[in-house]
DNA sequence: AACATGCGCAACCGCTCGGAT
DNA sequence: CATCCGAGCGGTTGCGCATGT
């Protein structure tokens, strides 16, 4: 054992791991004098130690009723932590002293280890059976196929199309037909059985453990063709015919991302889209590429220059020579980069710059084939729209599902080969909105104050942004880290 | 098998608070 | 009222074991 020691005067102070030993003086100290009085240890030539490590010692570890070490947090502790954390903030002693057994040490590590298996939920998920990552999911539910490690979250997907697209605000799990069951695994249970439902799409723009944890939903969710559930507080759960939407309510969003009149949770999208777009990650994919391979292209014809929607640094470029560089006037280290994007079915003919949102943005796009838009002079409400949930309730395009060039913006594509209508790619700092002029405009309600994200608009005040103006300004280092798309096209995944 | 990395936890550090003098 | 000092709190560090390569 290694014996830190501190030179104190004439006294050489121990510091570090306790033996034994002393614990038994300490202990025998404490039951002579009490548990006060914690530097006369050492002045009385007890123990070597400063008064403040005895009484750190005594609280912590030797102090009677104490949870043995290692001892795991129940279900129901972590609960109340998390609820009392969302009360009080990191009052780690307040906090203990409603744990019977627990002290503040414990309480602000297990706080401290929960926040890094979230952040790794989101930063490293793993992918469904048969994806080359399998062999590294080693949890318990590793045993069933089904089963799907995204870190902390656990999710079931028999169809093996489960995938975590989402970060920053909260994880997006999006599910296939016959897919049944959601479900994080920690404090609470969030789960819901669909049976009839093509794509279940769920969302948090919280982080995941002050919503995911914090919020019950009933189960089993009905399977009927329409039912609803509301929430404790601000999750709700809605099943119309094919489609399933979990959903945070402004309320919630707007306690931690105020002033905002719109929340985006999460989006709902119809099954050829997402089973079209998804592809195997690599093992210890960024998160945010994660996102990207939900949207980037499979397989692009020559020519056919479609690149990723870039959401800033450590996005996964699948082509960096589609991606020029173009010198801008300013003589700082940033460079722009635009990307095109075309399709030949795709009315959106010429290039467009999809290049967009700034690094730390979330990102994730809405989708909508009846003009639903956020936007009061461009909305065609959608019934269930009422809040903050753009749905797609466009039928499957077998067509389109079976067109082995799909690109990212297949998912766009109508039945009819036109593209989809009112688009929106939205993040907290940068939304923005494409709408059936094909226009990039800025979402108002959720505008930034910060112009130099619009840079390539004329004026952030600007109602609408040409499509070739939304350009984003990186660091010149942002795609050091970017990885080059070199797996053969087998290696895409395509769920079934 | 050896090494690297991840992870949880015990202990430390710096600071504030409040009672005693 | 000012100062000292012990107690307590929250943040951080680093050790040791587990797991991955």
């Amino acid at each position: 054992m290694s014996l830190k020691s501190i030179q104190n005067g004439d006294e050489v102070l121990r510091k570090g791991p306790w033996m034994p030993e002393e614990d038994e003086i300490l202990v025998e100290y404490v039951r002579q004098f009490g548990a006060r009085d914690w530097s006369s240890i050492r002045t009385k030539g007890l123990l070597p130690r400063t008064g403040k490590s005895c009484r750190l010692r005594w609280v912590n570890k030797l102090k009677p009723d104490l949870k043995r070490s290692g001892c795991k947090f129940s279900p129901e502790e972590e609960k109340l932590v998390v609820e009392m954390q969302a009360k009080l903030g990191n009052k780690w002693a307040k906090i203990a002293s409603c744990l019977p057994g627990r002290t503040d040490n414990d309480v602000k590590n297990f706080w401290s280890t929960r926040q890094k298996r979230i952040l790794r939920a989101l930063q490293r998920p793993k992918m469904p059976s048969g994806s080359t990552d399998a062999s590294a999911d080693t949890s318990d539910l590793s045993k069933d196929p089904s089963m799907t490690d995204f870190g902390g979250f656990q999710v079931h997907s028999p169809s093996g199309a489960a995938s975590l697209i989402g970060s920053g605000m909260g994880p997006h799990f999006i599910f296939a037909e016959g897919d049944s069951e959601f479900r994080e695994h920690g404090t609470d249970t969030i789960r819901c059985h669909m049976r009839s439902h093509n794509v279940h799409t769920f969302g948090s723009l919280d982080s995941a453990d002050d919503v995911l944890s914090s919020h019950k939903l009933q189960e089993p969710l009905p399977a009927g063709e329409q039912c609803t559930y509301a929430g404790e507080k601000d999750l709700a759960c809605t099943a119309m015919g094919k489609e399933m939407q979990l959903e945070t309510k402004p309320s919630a969003y707007q306690q931690l991302h105020q002033p905002l009149s719109v929340a985006l949770p999460c989006v709902t999208m119809a099954s050829r889209t997402t089973r079209s777009i998804k592809r195997r990650p690599r093992s210890r994919r960024d998160a945010r590429s994660t996102i990207l391979s939900c949207f980037e292209q499979p397989v692009v014809d020559p020519g056919d220059a479609c690149n990723v929607v870039d959401h800033g640094a450590n996005a996964l470029i699948p082509d960096m020579d589609r991606i020029s560089p173009n010198n801008n006037n300013n003589n700082n280290n940033n460079v722009n980069f635009s990307t095109s994007c075309t399709h030949p079915s795709s009315r959106m003919s010429n290039s467009h710059n999809v290049g967009m949102i700034p690094s730390s943005a979330t990102f994730g796009v809405a989708l909508s084939d009846s003009a639903t838009s956020l936007q009061n002079h461009h909305h065609h409400h959608n019934n269930n729209n009422n809040n903050n949930i753009i749905n797609n309730n466009n039928t499957t395009n077998t067509n389109a599902n079976n067109n082995a060039n799909n690109n990212y913006l297949e998912f766009l594509l109508q039945s009819d080969g036109s593209l989809m209508q009112n688009v929106q790619i939205f993040s907290p700092e940068f939304p923005l909105f494409l709408s059936s002029s094909h226009q990039w405009e800025k979402l108002p309600m959720l505008y930034s104050e910060d112009a130099s994200l619009y840079a390539g608009c004329n004026s952030k005040d600007t109602d609408s942004c040409s499509p070739d103006s939304v350009i984003t300004n990186f660091t010149a280092d942002v795609f050091d880290s970017l990885e080059p798309l070199n797996s053969a096209p087998s290696e895409w995944w395509v769920a079934q």
